[in-house]
DNA sequence: GACTAATATGAGCATATACGCATATACTTG
DNA sequence: CAAGTATATGCGTATATGCTCATATTAGTC
């Protein structure tokens, strides 16, 4: 599977892209967002649910926002996030299925098949 | 749309997610990743195609390759690198995607409806 | 084997960023 | 306005990683 014209992409398209990984690229990230996955919670509640502190959690959390991935919204003292992007479902499938995908082939391939 | 029962994820699987996204979480090597859409290539030409320095462009191959993303194909003096991971063509389909619409979303806010 | 070309790698430097600690800000209640 | 709670942020440190230069390795040619 190969593409046509591949023109080169600019700088700065790489760079929004490339921004975008780097955001989906820590783990204490991918936790907030897989806790997200069921649904809105306020700070507290995820710093319960993921573990750290509640500086890390937060300052996570603004990145993610930032980045255009969850939304914020403010009741009272606290903080709701949720997911934003709904991208980021198929984007975390498609990574995770392709992982399974590799393990399995090694797997396969060390016990499986030997020439 | 939010998921029933997100149980928490082990470390490891974090871990190897958090990489994936990692990997391409640089301008260089997603230009690179760009160039071998169009189909297989050798070092050389890849360097000559995406700018930089032959040693760095060999570095990024090679993170590219242990993130099992590349194929590598050795005939005689040149090395010939190919996607070896079907699934980087959506996951590009789908970052570029999200990102334009959230683009088309802020010029959208700012030149459109103003309340 | 000597020489050349293509690719990979070791070392050092510069930069980015995650984390912890302390503290600031925002909001509620009395 | 004082006190308390929830969240955000400034700062310092540790670690990771990208880049460059020089050199090593591998393979082909004479």
């Amino acid at each position: 599977m190969t593409r046509k014209n591949p023109r080169p992409m600019s700088d700065a398209a790489l760079g929004l892209i490339a921004r975008r990984f780097a955001v989906l690229a820590e783990p204490m990230r991918l936790r907030l967002v897989h806790a997200l996955f069921a649904g809105e919670r306020h700070v507290n509640a995820l710093v319960g649910e993921v573990g750290g502190t509640q500086a890390n959690v937060s300052r996570h959390l603004q990145t993610l926002m930032h980045a255009h991935i969850l939304s914020r919204r403010k009741e009272g003292l606290q903080v709701f996030y949720a997911i934003a992007d709904p991208s980021i479902y198929r984007l975390c499938e498609l990574v995770c299925g392709s992982i399974e995908k590799e393990l399995a082939r090694q797997t396969d391939a060390f016990s499986g098949g030997g020439r």
